[in-house]
DNA sequence: TGCAAACACTTGTAATATGCAAGTGACTAG
DNA sequence: CTAGTCACTTGCATATTACAAGTGTTTGCA
């Protein structure tokens, strides 16, 4: 089939989607503003790296939305995706800088709901992002 | 009517929504991880009140999805709604204390969308919660 | 060589949430 | 009496989520 002009490959890769307002709070919830997301970046924070290992955190994140949250992570640059092994290839999720200063906000979350939920608990210990 | 037992009614109100860990990131993501509840709170911290000016921020939350997040965020005590007028009945919604505390969750937020969000910008002035 | 199992997903489908438009009721100003 | 405002509610189309099941690649083991 020939192709008689290039208009539909776009010379941006994506078409940038809208903004809802120039606000930093609005933006950084447009990005990890989901009941899901800031829970893969406590696992990561907590040295979690894979795919099974997001599976086995007690919330029971269902495959499908893993697989999505991972994506979008990855295409906001908060984490990173990399081979670990070949034959089988096997993916390892790593924050990135900018998805390490996430913390910040995981701390705050973390003692907003200590404070404030009965029957909440840090899980103490070598895994603990908790400061 | 005889009450043989009182195993139907419960000593409770609510039936408390499953929680899906003790996780208080977990907890606190349940209440207000989602796009809106936190505008919404941010929204108060720099002075709204009312049903109107919640709608007139730059980010335009559908009247339904407001109505909902405020009856949420009552029942979650976060936000508390008094009448601050009688014919006709106005209502004027503020934060409990435990709402205020959210400030600190909010302004890592927005620290982070500042750092790492291009085009994002705090508008300063009178209303600016941030620190 | 065959077979079960693990890992990292994808697909299908139903339930739930969101976004948009329009409508409602109580009042108020002209 | 009419138009307009405020604080919602309702209907409905679309999007997202949850749950279950399936896929392809590879390893361990009999």
């Amino acid at each position: 089939m020939q192709v008689t002009s290039m208009k539909k490959t776009a010379p941006k890769a994506n078409p940038a989607p809208p903004r809802r307002s120039i606000c930093p709070v609005a933006n950084t919830l447009d990005r990890v503003g989901d009941k899901w997301s800031l829970l893969l970046v406590r696992d990561m924070l907590a040295g979690k790296t894979t795919y099974g290992q997001f599976l086995e955190s007690p919330e029971g994140i269902p495959t499908n939305i893993l697989a999505d949250r991972l994506k979008r992570l990855e295409q906001f640059g908060i984490i990173a995706r990399s081979a670990y092994q070949e034959r089988p290839v096997r993916y390892a999720y790593t924050l990135t800088t900018e998805g390490r200063q996430l913390q910040r906000v995981l701390g705050a979350l973390a003692d907003w709901g200590l404070e404030n939920i009965a029957g909440t608990k840090k899980k103490l210990g070598p895994g603990s992002f908790v400061r």
